[in-house]
DNA sequence: TAGGTAGATGCGACAACTTTGCAAGTGGCT
DNA sequence: AGCCACTTGCAAAGTTGTCGCATCTACCTA
């Protein structure tokens, strides 16, 4: 779907291209990684061009990104952005739970503070099975 | 109370007190908005000492860090940790909710995924009220 | 109370990550 | 085919946090 980007009013250069590709593929992922996927394809893009280009895709809705952990920011696909993130902080690992089960949570601080919260934009934050086990 | 810091190992250096004093005062600070207010009292201390005193806080359970932005981690004294931010993403505000508000969520959780969350360790990101009237 | 020592500090260098300026390149319109 | 604004590559600089090392000092011991 080339035209997604043009009716956007982006200009479809294969560097974009590749890095939206690179994001779907990926679920989620950080500029790094983004960029080594994008140069087997295209060698020689250049990491700021993958930063331009990740933050022109989100300000026109394709992408969006979000913390997992202390340090920078993963990347995800607008349309892929339908779990939470259960980010372990001992091992690190990444788990994934349906948006759903935080509705209510979501829905009692809408109820109670007129915030609405977007789950999906910072990890859940916690200890994961298998290191509550090794405690 | 000096002896919170003896009693754990801790040499009690005016600098590391200064620091403590500032986390507890400020109630949630970066590094540098700490460093500024100690410094109105012992105005020499480095960066680094300040940094290396958080750590050290953290380590012996007085202090914890939480990430209430896309940046670097906010500091609370780790009696104060009752509460959920709440950080909107338009205006940057930050408020409170009580920690009880997502202990339903906390549980479905824990039944579901055996995963131990630490509700207060990331934000919950959204728009706040003022920023969804405006829009 | 003086002295020794492990731990703490200050300072500068360094590292990781991201942003920016600018010249050269190129997609898309006429 | 040609033009222009948008993109890219590159290098420099900005940010934020870490590290090595020499100096200093809090605290223990005699």
């Amino acid at each position: 779907m080339p035209d997604e980007l043009r009716d956007r009013g982006l200009r479809l250069t294969p560097q974009r291209e590749l890095v939206l590709a690179a994001v779907r593929e990926l679920g989620h992922a950080n500029p790094e990684e983004i960029a080594e996927m994008v140069r087997l394809k295209h060698p020689g893009i250049n990491l700021s061009t993958v930063y331009r280009n990740l933050e022109t895709l989100e300000n026109v809705g394709l992408v969006i990104h979000s913390h997992l952990g202390h340090g920078g920011a993963t990347y995800h696909a607008a349309d892929d952005i339908n779990h939470l993130h259960l980010v372990c902080g001992k091992c690190g690992s990444v788990g994934e739970a349906p948006i759903e089960t935080a509705a209510q949570f979501v829905n009692t601080i809408a109820d109670d503070y007129s915030f609405k919260t977007d789950v999906t934009h910072f990890a859940i934050h916690g200890t994961c099975a298998r290191c509550l086990e090794t405690l």
